[in-house]
DNA sequence: TAAAATTTGTTAGTTATTTTAACTAAGTAA
DNA sequence: TTACTTAGTTAAAATAACTAACAAATTTTA
């Protein structure tokens, strides 16, 4: 119930700095009360009494003295990191993936699950509990502990009227899911597509942290983007942002209103594929296939090396256009484009800088497979680590 | 000196509670302290003493009694617009516009100068010295009433070390523009290229008032746009984005490191021009182009028909891009754009629905010339109208 | 027509929270 | 050993919002 509107009382103020010191915690550990009223410009009195009032409700510990700097020496203060848990859950195909954290989003235990086939609505909540059941069982952790879930689906979420979402490929049409899983879990729940989740991840604990503005594109069966902006990932206005697969690169198929976009339908790496084939070239559909092409082009196949410059086309295009529109700091790849060597990246940041006027930093993706349970993890954080604190005061 | 850093004291709150309230009364006029009140969600108590002192300082005024809802007449309260003023200038070729507008941004006075030619710094500065001052006497407004001037420029505007900028166009390489103008006038001064201060216009004045994300894209020597996201200008982290001109759509030419991109190479209104002569149009570069085509096709040439397709699918490409990424609730079309007819729009939308999943509402620009103007003096009132209450308080 | 009810606005007192100033604690340096 | 520093606390002052009660002005109702 904190600051509904435009407006705040005083307690709000109390919550910001409760929360600004925890901010600064959280960021530089083993910080004295001094320091923390400096760096959030509070008087030293009132840092001490926020707190004294945070170390009883365990949020904060006092953990030694540090150096003198001239006079007494510093109590060092701590953020509990294991104060609370988070859990995080991120469906995949027929795979549901799962783990615990603590509050800094440090995964403490992590457990795998194979959904049966085919996923329905059902099934996909019957194993949500009981994988979560079984993941607080083996980590030791009290389910009053835990403040929140959040869930990676695949596919576009919709958060029309609080958490209704669906996502097509798994079958979960139109089901307000969000609200399901709150009832069953009896947990608050952070519901996001796969991608957003995966660009949180990597914003706060991979390539990405520390930047205020990044774009995460990636490359699978489709193509798709998370956008952060002024640190907070935006979703645009019906949920569609960053849905670059539908930009306008490549050969357009003349038919109307596809399931896929024209980029997507060219350089996902389904796109990839179809073109290497007609190519007559032998690829594996198990494998990565920018690496198969790599390994054929050094191999001294000229196909695969037209091929491969324009897939670097093709990719540069869309990281050109999406550049165009927001100029952020820094551009994850990820997906398929993981696998991109020393050469295709330069490549591309070579065509980049041809073409646009601004170019951002450039990275692979750092965390892979884990990206989507760190992102799901802390979106929990992000969007209930203040209000548990609201709920204790 | 408001709110630094995340943390707050208890000035902050009533800060923040007067804006409340003057963000409600610019909103909805003539409202009564009980209904600011219930819209605040402050106590009727709060809101009468806030009331009180913004009376005082003249920001509202009392304007008689309103009906009864089965009690006591409410007293009726109104935004007092002309307690201040605003500038909003915008440099355009060897033309500055610039004009006076009262704090609900509705314009007083306007007037016009041609600048010598070639325009330099030097030059630049004096015409806008001279024209304010011949501004303010005709419009018989005190100085001291004017809490800020909006300076709109052509090209990029970089706002590195503070408010350091330059202008291509006009021959302002690199200088601090910002401060220059800031202790030439002795004002404080928002500066912003020209398609940002549009944007702003549109948003706050025009096709665009109420929505919280637009995009608002430009046709004219360039191709650019100006984005808003949750109801504040996106700048980018380079002060780039929606630099959409630089966008992979129609022929590319070999050259590399142009100062022009691809899609403004081909669709600005340079670009079309070229291509009508490439096709032996007869088209006149003084006229619009896009007017000139439609009239050439509804006087049966093919050529015509086909090079207006080209521009429409053009057109539509760049804005299924921005789309893509962005997901913004709302389009609008300025400069060479907004001579497109009926039919043209309705092949632009109808390009779009096939193209991407989520389509925004389009709309011609409402305020063509006037947008920067307004735009100017509406990004002064958003950074300057709190700071002039602080340091009242 | 008078009393009751309702809505608006104010007054007085309470509460919550931060700040300032002074003070204690615990160290370093000369 | 004394002076100076830095860390942290205490107590009082300041600020600003809230609650409760009341006054003022109208409408509704008996």
């Amino acid at each position: 119930m904190i600051s509904k509107g435009r407006t705040g009382n005083t307690k709000f103020v109390k919550q910001m700095n409760r929360e600004g010191i925890l901010h600064q915690l959280r960021q530089e550990p083993r910080l004295s009360r001094a320091e923390l009223a400096a760096k959030t410009r509070l008087s030293r009195p009132c840092v001490s009494a926020l707190v004294e009032e945070m170390i009883e409700e365990g949020l904060i510990q006092e953990v030694g003295t540090g150096e003198s700097k001239g006079g007494r020496k510093p109590i060092l203060l701590e953020y509990n990191v294991q104060a609370y848990a988070v859990v995080g859950a991120v469906f995949e195909g027929s795979e549901l993936e799962m783990a615990v954290a603590d509050m800094k989003g440090e995964l403490i235990a992590q457990v795998h699950t194979r959904l049966k086939q085919p996923v329905d609505g059902e099934s996909a909540l019957e194993a949500l509990e009981a994988t979560l059941g079984r993941l607080l069982e083996t980590s030791g952790i009290d389910r009053d502990r835990v403040i929140g879930i959040g869930v990676g689906l695949p596919g576009i979420t919709r958060r029309l009227r609080g958490t209704v979402s669906y996502a097509p490929s798994t079958g979960w049409m139109d089901l307000p899911v969000g609200k399901e899983i709150e009832e069953r879990l009896n947990l608050p729940v952070v519901l996001d597509n796969d991608v957003n989740m995966m660009t949180q991840g990597e914003y706060f604990g991979g390539a990405g942290s520390g930047v205020s503005s990044l774009v995460y594109m990636y490359v699978g069966t489709g193509i798709g983007a998370g956008i952060i902006i002024d640190k907070q990932l935006y979703r645009g206005s019906n949920e569609a942002s960053g849905e670059i697969g539908y930009m306008r690169i490549g050969d357009s198929p003349g038919r109307r209103k596809e399931e896929f976009g024209v980029f997507e339908k060219n350089f996902s790496v389904a796109g990839i594929y179809r073109k290497a084939e007609s190519l007559g070239l032998q690829v594996d559909p198990g494998a990565s296939i920018l690496e198969q092409l790599i390994k054929l082009e050094e191999e001294g196949s000229p196909l695969a090396g037209t091929l491969l410059n324009e897939v670097y086309h093709g990719w540069a295009s869309g990281i050109a256009n999406t550049v165009s529109v927001l100029d952020p700091e820094m551009l994850i790849l990820s997906g398929e484009m993981v696998h991109l060597n020393e050469a295709g990246l330069i490549r591309i940041r070579e065509l980049l800088s041809d073409w646009v006027p601004v170019v951002p930093e450039i990275r692979l993706a750092a965390l892979h497979e884990r990206a989507g349970l760190f992102g799901a993890v802390h979106s929990v954080l992000e969007t209930h680590s203040s209000s548990i604190m609201a709920y204790k005061s």
